[in-house]
DNA sequence: CTGAAAGCGCTTACAG
DNA sequence: CTGAAAGCGCTTACAG
C-alpha cells in the first residue's frame, strides 16, 4: 500500500500554506499598512471607510486568507450566531424531519447549528446551562415529556423558542412556541373512519407530553371528541410507544377482537406495527379492518398497502420555531411569520369502506 | 385565556434570580475574598489550592451560580471541545442513524456537536472554513459525492475525522476514516441468492461517491465480484438514487423482464420501492422474486414481507468516527479503539429459493 | 499556595 | 475618515 503524493487544500494555487496559526486582523493590518481597528471597520462592512483603504485592505485579507476568530468575535461582540437544539431523539421521522427544517432555517440565516440529547438520566438544569453558555439561542423540542419538562426549566434570561404537541390547554405558553393543530387532524382522520361506515374507531396511542391527567395529549383527544360527537363511546387507547415493535404489541391485541374494524395510530411507525400484526392474524386490510397513521414518513407511501396518513409538516414546524428564536436573538430582524402547513389527511390503501 | 403565575427556573429555590448578566469569575472572585486567579484554579481543579480556600471558591460558585463563560474559555486557552458535523443528509436512515452515533459519542465525552448540511449550491471551501472556525474539529460523512468532494478540500491543518464508503482504493486516506466491509458485505448477500438457485442478480444502485470510473462503489464491487466468481455475467445496474421512489422507478422496468428473479438493492428504501413496484406488477415475493436491501432500517423487519437485508453498524461507525477526531483534539486522552460491528446478512422473508 | 501581568482576537466607544 | 484605549471573561506563565 502507498501513498500518492498530493495537495491537500483547495485553496489559492501556488500560494504557499499560510505558517502555523491563522491571520489575525493585525496581520491583515499590517499588511495593509492600517491599524487593526480600521480593518475590523472593513470587514464588519461598516461604512465611514475610504473607498481606496477599504481595496488595501479587502486586497490583504485575500491575500493573507483572513477569517474572523468566531470566538473572539462573540466574546467581543456578545453576539453568537448559533442555536442548540434540545431534543429527546434525532432519528424517528417527526423529530428528524423537524431537526431538518431547523438546520435549513438555521443555516440560510448564517447560524451555526448545535444539537443536544437528552436522555432521562440527564441533569436537566446542567444540561440547559451548558447549552445556554455556549453563547446563542436555544430551540427545544418538547414533543414528548422529557422536552416537555426541559423547556419548562429554561431559565427566563435564555433566549428559546420551542416546539410543542399543543398550546398548553388552559394557559399560553410561557415561552415562544409553535405547533400544529393536531387535535383537529385526529378528529379529522377519525371522522373520515366513521363515514366509512366503521361503527368505532381505536386509537394506539403515542406517549403524551405530558403528565397531567388534565391535559389530554392532542391526537388522543380529538381521536376522542370525533367519537363522542358521532356518539360512540371511546375505547381505552390501546399500548403506547413510539415504534413500529409498540405498534405491533397493540396491534396483536387489536387482532384479537373481530369488533375492531378501524384503528387510527398515533404515528406511522406504530401504524406499520399494527399492520403486520393484523397480518400476521390472517385479518386483511383494508377489507377487515382500516388503518389510519400520523405524520406520513417517507415509507409509508410505498409499503403495501400504502398506509393513509395525516402530513404533518414537521419541516415548516422547524422553520418557524427557528423563526420565534431569532425574532428574540435578532431584533432589528424582521421576523419573517412562516407558517407552516396544516396537517392533511393522505387517503390511501389502508382505509376502506367496512366490509358489510 | 389566562395566564397563572408560576416560577421560570428550577435554580436554587429563593434565591433571587441573579441581575442581567451572568456571575463573572471576579464577581466570585470578590465574594469569596481572593483573586480571580485563585478562582480560576478552582474551577480547574488545580491542584495547588488551600483545602480552605477552595472551600470558601466553591461556596461563592455555588452562592453566585457561576458558570464559565465557554466562549472565553475557548478563546483563552484555545481549547474547544466541539465538533462539527458536516453531511449531507440528516435524514436517510444511514445519516441519521451515523449522525445519532456522533451525537451520542461526542456527548459522552462532553463535546458540544454541531451539524452544517451542504448543499450542491454551497461554496464548499468557505462551508469548511466557517465551520473549521468555530473552533473544534471536523466529522465529514462522505457517504456520497458531495460529501467525498468536501473532505478531499479540508484544509491540512483542520483536526479532522471522515465517514467513508470504502478505503479509497489504490490508496491510504490522507484523513483519519473509517469504514465498514461494503464490499464483502454485498458480496455476501449476492452469494446467498445464487445459493437460492437464482441464475443472476439484478443490482439497483445507491449513487457512487466518487466520478472516478476506477473506484466502483463498494456495494456494487461486490456484488459484480459474486456475480463473476460465480461465472455470472453482471447484468447493468438499474437506475440510482436514494430512495423509495427512485426504487420504484427501478423496479418497474426490472418487474417487466420475467428472467429477473433476484434483485439486490443499495439500501432498504430503494429496496421498499422495488417491493411495492413488483407489488403492482403483480409479481410476488419472494415467490417469484427475491429482494434483498442493504442497511437494516428500523422499518425493514415490519412491512410485509419483511425485509432481508444487511445490518449496517452506523452507530458504531459514528462512535468510531468521534473517537479518530477525540484522538486528534486530546492527544493525551487514551484512544478507545472503537470498533463497530461488521455487516451481517438479516434473512427475513423477501428472499427465498428460487421458483422450479 | 496565591497574586499581579500579559494576552487570546476581536469590538465598541472616544478622540482627533 | 482613521488611530489609540479599554474591555469581553477567561487562561497561562511569572513572580513571590
Amino acid at each position: 500500500m502507498h501513498v500518492t503524493g498530493h495537495t491537500t487544500s483547495g485553496g489559492s494555487a501556488g500560494l504557499s500554506q499560510s505558517p502555523q496559526r491563522a491571520a489575525s486582523i493585525r496581520d491583515v493590518a499590517q499588511a495593509a499598512g492600517v491599524s487593526y481597528q480600521t480593518v475590523s471597520r472593513v470587514i464588519n462592512g461598516h461604512p465611514n471607510v475610504k473607498q481606496e483603504t477599504r481595496e488595501r485592505v479587502e486586497a490583504a485579507v485575500q491575500a493573507l486568507g483572513f477569517r474572523r476568530n468566531a470566538t473572539a468575535f462573540a466574546l467581543a461582540s456578545g453576539v453568537t450566531r448559533s442555536v442548540t437544539v434540545l431534543t429527546t431523539n434525532t432519528v424517528l421521522y417527526g423529530y428528524a424531519a423537524t431537526l431538518q427544517g431547523l438546520e435549513e432555517a438555521a443555516r440560510s440565516a448564517g447560524y451555526a447549528l448545535g444539537v443536544r440529547v437528552m436522555t432521562p438520566e440527564d441533569d436537566l438544569d446542567r444540561t440547559i446551562a451548558a447549552a445556554a453558555d455556549t453563547g446563542g439561542g436555544l430551540v427545544v423540542i418538547g414533543y414528548d415529556r422529557l422536552g416537555a419538562a426541559a423547556l419548562d426549566r429554561v431559565p427566563a434570561h435564555v433566549p428559546c423558542a420551542a416546539l410543542v404537541e399543543a398550546p398548553p390547554p388552559g394557559r399560553t405558553p410561557h415561552r415562544p412556541a409553535v405547533w400544529a393543530d393536531d387535535r383537529q387532524a385526529a378528529r379529522t382522520a377519525t371522522e373520515h373512519l366513521l363515514a366509512l361506515g366503521h361503527e368505532n374507531v381505536h386509537y394506539v396511542a403515542i406517549p403524551a407530553s405530558t403528565g397531567s391527567r388534565r391535559s389530554a395529549a392532542p391526537r388522543a383527544e380529538g381521536w376522542r371528541q370525533a367519537l363522542k360527537a358521532a356518539d360512540v363511546t371511546p375505547p381505552a387507547p390501546c399500548g403506547t410507544g413510539w415504534d413500529a415493535q409498540a405498534g405491533y404489541e397493540a396491534g396483536k391485541k387489536l387482532a384479537k377482537s373481530p369488533d375492531v374494524t378501524a384503528i387510527l395510530c398515533g404515528n406511522d411507525d406504530l401504524a406499520l406495527g399494527v399492520l403486520r400484526a393484523l397480518h400476521h392474524a390472517g385479518r386483511r386490510v383494508p377489507e377487515d379492518v382500516s388503518v389510519i397513521g400520523f405524520d406520513d414518513a417517507p415509507h409509508s407511501g410505498f409499503i403495501t398497502p400504502s398506509l393513509t396518513t395525516v402530513r404533518m409538516d414537521f419541516h415548516g414546524l422547524g422553520r418557524a420555531a427557528f423563526g420565534l428564536l431569532r425574532a428574540q436573538l435578532d431584533t432589528d430582524q424582521p421576523a419573517p411569520a412562516l407558517v407552516p402547513a396544516e396537517p392533511t389527511l393522505v387517503c390511501r390503501e389502508s382505509s376502506g369502506p367496512r366490509a358489510t
